[in-house]
DNA sequence: CGGACAATTGAAGCCGGTCAAAACTGGTGG
DNA sequence: CCACCAGTTTTGACCGGCTTCAATTGTCCG
């Protein structure tokens, strides 16, 4: 089901922070943060960097990603608005074992370790909700790791579309499709094959009648048929 | 590196769990648990099922994978000695999203959710324990990600090796190769490809000398040469 | 000794990665 | 306003790795 694949539950995640806090620690982490806007295309961390603190997406979108030694870069995850980033190497106490960047101009809130660790250590409902949180990701995970070790190329570039579809509904959606708009170069990152290959299944989608492509924009037109694409089989029709 | 790819942290799991308990809460998780012997194949839960508790590995080794719609199973974490199981679903309070079963003869304690939770509701250094050890989980799985998405099988296959050779030591290591013994089926899945594949991979590296296979059961010869084979660059050598 | 299952080998064919080049885009300065 | 350039997107062609199907060999147990 698409529903496993996607983090609605995070879509609330400075709620969870911010909403299960006192107002003193709520005052504390607000002190000591500093938003700061972020072009597209700039680092916010490095895999191999020491954590010094959390952030918080305010608007634009984030990738996190991961790169190998010849280059190649793998997207694993793409932040929006009011999506954390950068906790699981404070929590390990390890150093980042991947990378973020921003896709679209951000603008994004850093909180520094200290504050954070310490209104985390006085919260036991924050700590809960980190929890709950990871728990959910987890299961974000096991589903990408299974996808991509038994999916074509063809239905995890299906796969994505869906997903993106849903990371690029604004607030107030009316059912529009929502208009993806991702370089060819981060899709293939994020899909997992080499852009080339990502451009001919996007021209075949197409001639499909699947999505439309106006620059650098993508829509999806037939939610049906892309989940079968996707081989994503619902629960009622699975048996 | 290659300890990006292992989990040591987690071997003293068991010692996190109980280690940071009050000994009123260690008889309250002891008291309700019940340890049971699951045979070689036998499934400790299954994806969509409620969880019901966790799982405690005392002896043997336990898979966690994921099937897909068409049957085939993907492996993506293999559970020695002293590890957990089974945590993710309980602090999302989701339904499974993976199933766990015993690849060889294995006592498993199990702790029903009610005491499990109790306890971690009065213990903020078991969830410190708990966000920690999740926070590293993560690493290890941006990894599995990464090379899924980035290697070739053979790399696969070649670190997957590795892995093993860590987690079938003995506690009492004393340097000789270890015994991997795992199906040809369980070790495709594992790496994520066929077993015909997987099976010539090993051939060649037979005949290359870096393992010898004994029936069941596979011993790496040449951890140097075994490395270059799964391209995981250390660090001085790197640049 | 035989039957079931696991492991291995062989062969065919396609998916997908790679290299190369053309078409298109947006931005810049004349 | 147009011409030019750099970067991105697209198309074409090739080939090798992997999957799949099929059949054989090996191994464990009753």
């Amino acid at each position: 089901m698409l529903r496993n694949f996607l983090s609605e539950n995070f879509r609330l995640k400075t709620d969870q922070i911010f909403g299960e806090l006192t107002s003193d620690e709520h005052e504390l982490l607000l002190k000591s943060s500093v938003t700061h806007l972020y072009k597209k295309g700039d680092v916010l961390f490095r895999e191999e960097g020491i954590p010094a603190g959390i952030y918080l997406v305010r608007s634009g979108r984030v990738k996190k990603y991961k790169t190998t030694g010849s280059g190649t870069e793998k997207i694993f995850y793409l932040c929006c608005e009011d999506e954390l980033l950068g906790y699981h190497a404070l929590l390990s106490g390890e150093f980042y074992s991947d990378s973020a960047a921003a896709v679209e101009d951000s603008e994004i809130t850093f909180i520094p370790k200290e504050a954070f660790l310490k209104v985390l250590n006085d919260s036991a409902s924050l700590a809960n909700a980190l929890l709950k949180a990871m728990g959910h990701e987890f299961c974000l995970f096991i589903n990408s790791i299974t996808n991509l070790a038994t999916k074509s190329v063809r239905e995890r570039v299906a796969l994505n579309l869906l997903i993106l579809d849903e990371k690029f509904k604004p607030r107030e959606s009316n059912g529009s499709p929502s208009a993806i708009t991702l370089s060819r170069a981060d899709l293939a990152n994020m899909v997992g094959t080499a852009k080339e290959n990502l451009v001919r299944i996007l021209q075949e989608f197409k001639k499909a009648g699947l999505i439309e492509k106006s620059d650098k924009c993508i829509r999806i037109l037939d939610h049906k048929n892309m989940i079968i694409e996707a081989d994503i089989l619902e629960f009622s029709s699975r048996r």
